[in-house]
DNA sequence: CGTCTTTGACCGGCGC
DNA sequence: GCGCCGGTCAAAGACG
C-alpha cells in the first residue's frame, strides 16, 4: 500500500488524499466548525457531495463515483454470503484526510460512527482504527491513526460521502436558522 | 435488549 | 508462488 506508514500520509503528488493544514487543538468541530477550522468548509464536506468533489483533487469519473458512493449499489455490507467475499471491491471512493492536534483520537464531527476494526500498522507504534457511519443507508468510512513521529497529531481519513444530513450539526443549526427566519420577517 | 467495542481470523493486493 | 500487509468480518463481551 502506498499510504502504509504515517510519513506516506503526508501530501504528495500521487496521494489520492486532500490534506488540510493542521487543525488547532480541538476534538469537537461541530459546534462552530467555521471558527475552529476556518480553512475547511465543513458543511460542504460533510453533507454536500458537490462541494466535496470540487475540493478533491483526484476524483473518479462521475459515473463511477456515483455508483460507488451510493449505498444501494455498494455491496460491501449487505452481501457477505459466506462472510468475506465481497470486501474486495476496490472502490476508489473519494477520500479526504486531515490532521488534528489532539489528545483524543476520536474527532467529534457530528456523525455517529461504529468501530469495526483496529490494526497495527507498519512503522507506527499506534494502531489504526476503522470506523463506519452507523446510518443504515450510508457507507462512509473513516480511519483514525495517531502519528508515531508526533504523537500529538491524529490523522483522520474519510472515505466516501454521507448521503444523509449531519444530525448533530442540524440540531445545533436549527435554532439559529429559526432565529434568522424570525429576524428576516421584519 | 440494543448498541458498541474488542480482537482474532480471513481475504485480496502487491512486491519479490 | 509465496509472504507481507492492510482492510474487513463476525463472534463475544461490555455497557447503559
Amino acid at each position: 500500500m502506498e499510504e502504509g506508514e504515517p510519513s506516506a500520509m503526508l501530501p504528495t503528488q500521487n496521494s489520492p488524499y486532500l490534506f488540510s493544514p493542521l487543525l488547532p487543538s480541538t476534538t469537537s468541530l461541530h459546534p462552530l466548525p467555521q471558527q475552529i477550522a476556518p480553512d475547511i468548509d465543513w458543511l460542504s464536506l460533510l453533507s454536500n457531495p458537490i462541494g466535496f468533489e470540487e475540493q478533491t483533487p483526484v476524483m473518479l469519473p462521475a459515473s463511477t463515483a456515483s455508483a460507488s458512493v451510493g449505498c444501494q449499489g455498494e455491496e460491501d455490507r449487505g452481501s457477505k454470503d459466506k462472510g468475506k467475499v465481497s470486501r474486495t471491491k476496490k472502490t476508489c471512493r473519494p477520500r479526504f484526510a486531515f490532521q488534528t492536534r489532539s489528545a483524543d483520537d476520536i474527532l467529534d464531527d457530528g456523525y455517529r460512527w461504529r468501530k469495526y476494526g483496529q490494526k497495527a500498522v507498519k512503522n507506527s507504534i499506534y494502531p489504526r482504527s476503522y470506523y463506519r457511519c452507523t446510518h443504515h443507508t450510508c457507507n462512509v468510512k473513516k480511519q483514525v491513526q495517531r502519528l508515531s513521529m508526533d504523537t500529538s497529531i491524529v490523522v483522520t481519513t474519510y472515505e466516501g460521502i454521507h448521503n444523509h444530513p449531519c444530525e448533530q450539526l442540524m440540531e445545533r443549526l436549527s435554532p439559529l436558522l429559526k432565529q434568522m427566519q424570525f429576524l428576516t420577517r421584519f
